[in-house]
DNA sequence: GCTTAGCACTCTAACGCCATGAGTGCTAAG
DNA sequence: CTTAGCACTCATGGCGTTAGAGTGCTAAGC
């Protein structure tokens, strides 16, 4: 065993990552294997091809770099990607001028639906690829008001408005036909005694008063407490994510397989593992990255997702992120998340 | 000019179409160019391949086929499918085991957006292509209810309930804080004033009250009426449709090339050129087809759209339909599309 | 002991060539 | 009008060859 062969000298260890840093940079602009030589002409140290293929060697043996093919030049693998984004990239940050268009995109929106859909639409024209922006299962909201309206024969319309100006609605199938009036002092009575409280205690306590009212043979409370309930249900719910810009994931050929991409864009359609995604990246703080296979779930695994959580006052309100190829450019995607992200967080809060 | 050349004779007519309607129905089938000893066989009547080969000729001097090139055989036009669904074309009813099983699919669902989403996605699922729902701009509608809720600073949740039970909301900036009571004095103003009166009538007379307010100096009436006609506003433009099933377009070879793929889900996500192709077929009665580039729109031309307008009472209210590659099984899908929207019709209607 | 030139080796991508076969159009005979 | 026969065209796929890129190894040089 000679040193050569398994290199565990610090300094030799630490120009091979330079020599990484390089490669990885150089691959992500090309697109193509990197071969000795023109490792040696990029790396700026004045060496030749074939001690550049030593060093190759030892980082293949690492783990960070493999070959498609014997006479190919080596192209980065997962845990080169790893390394790389850990430890050796170099940022480039959004200068002000880029902040300042980004926050003037982002402000002027009212809504809180129409900010997210920007903010979406700003992550993927930035980054040409796909933008993604959880909106958050709100825990602190509370309820403002409620409303049934009688429709058609036992039909009513529930409205829910929430302290955040979110506004829910659903319509209810009810045991018998109520009046208009009947309807307007359930809503009112719930409106009176429920508001100000957060919504996911409201339940409980809408169960339990039923119980009271069941008891008390109270028909019409016991219908309008379950109308509250059930609108309160669809509102809880509501817990989604708009993605934008899938289209621009088709310009990369390395996701050019149809049944890939089906995959992929089946998935944006579901939801419901991408979500999942999310979520778990809500609790670490700051930009969190998902590279190939390590999100672990299948359609995503030959992208990778960039995450930051957005937060109001310092408290995590969701996440938004970008969908890319593998190959992207880090450097530049992690910026413009993170800062994408403290935008939306200030926007939400002047809302 | 001889006979054979150019055929005027009308029963040698009607045999050329009927071999026309027997190559479209295989070419749907089977995919690749029809050659003169295929159709022969195929055709059923004892004619040798030399034969069908002057009938093909003929076939292609009328504009219904074309060959790829020298060696292949013969595939449909536009103009062929159009001779083909216009006049030839054998239906394929649907059975009452399938319209039983796709009625029970439709109902139990109570919301009417639920209700379109699921038309859309059977759709979608029954034909394996990309289902598209229209949902109308209802113009008998009339306005209900309307809400004014205050929120931070000069920020006020307007929210609109019409006839039929569509709620709409939005948030809009005032010129000065006003309180809840005042808010709600005006909403009741509205309602009291209002409701009762279709969507698209009570622009007008909003204005024209404006108008009067402002003379008498009525700062809080012209802001309550503006106020109305904003969240008005949102509620008329929100013509919209549901698309699904959009990636059973990427398994068709004919649409495999990324670029016509991408404009053609980018169309989907625009909708804009969509909506109005659809707009068009609203006042069509019955099925309508448009075949490759009939449709006029870039996307779509290697695209066919089958369409129907979907009624209530014998009131147009919307159109539904199915966009595939230009080579689908009509037979198969018309029926799907026109039962489909005569389905949709009914459960809206037993809303 | 690291670095490097030299060299044999490997493997892919591109190219050209050719054979195959499907299908045509035309002509002349039935 | 139908059909057999025939020459012709053209896309497709297999095959061998070449060019080029890149590697690993060895032995010499600093």
């Amino acid at each position: 065993m000679t040193g050569r062969q398994s290199p565990r000298n610090s300094i030799a260890n630490e120009r091979a990552l330079y020599f990484l840093k390089v490669l990885v940079e150089r691959y992500i602009r090309e697109g193509e294997p990197i071969g000795s030589r023109t490792l040696a002409k990029d790396s700026g140290m004045d060496l030749s091809p074939a001690t550049i293929r030593n060093v190759m060697s030892d980082l293949e043996e690492m783990g960070f770099v493999s070959s498609p093919h014997t006479s190919a030049g080596r192209v980065p693998t997962i845990s080169g990607y790893r390394m790389f984004v850990d430890s050796l990239i170099t940022l480039r940050p959004l200068d002000s001028v880029e902040v300042n268009r980004l926050q003037r995109d982002l402000v002027g929106e009212g809504d809180r639906t129409r900010l997210v859909q920007s903010a979406s639409n700003l992550l993927s024209g930035l980054t040409h690829m796909a933008g993604v922006v959880m909106i958050p299962r709100r825990d602190r909201v509370r309820l403002r008001q409620i409303e049934f309206l009688p429709m058609s024969g036992t039909r009513v319309l529930t409205i829910l408005v929430t302290s955040d100006g979110e506004v829910h609605n659903r319509i209810i199938e009810t045991h018998r036909v109520y009046s208009r009036s009947e309807l307007e002092q359930s809503a009112n009575y719930i409106t009176r005694n429920y508001s100000g409280i957060a919504l996911e205690s409201i339940h409980d306590r809408l169960v339990e008063e039923m119980q009271d009212a069941r008891d008390g043979m109270n028909k019409i409370m016991t219908d309008a407490l379950a109308m509250a309930d059930q609108v309160l249900e669809s509102a809880a719910e509501e817990e989604d994510c708009v993605i934008s810009g899938q289209t621009n994931l088709m310009d990369f050929d390395e996701l050019a397989q149809m049944d890939r991409l089906r995959q992929l864009f089946n998935s944006f359609t579901e939801k419901q593992e991408l979500l999942h995604l999310l979520d778990e990246s809500m609790r670490a703080q700051g930009v969190q990255i998902f590279i190939g296979e390590e999100s672990g779930y299948g359609p995503l695994d030959a992208c990778s997702l960039v995450t930051a959580p957005y937060e109001i006052d310092n408290k995590v309100m969701g996440v938004l992120g970008v969908i890319g190829p593998t190959r992207m450019a880090y450097d530049r995607v992690i910026p413009i998340v993170d800062v994408t992200a403290k935008l939306l967080g200030a926007a939400l809060k002047s809302r």
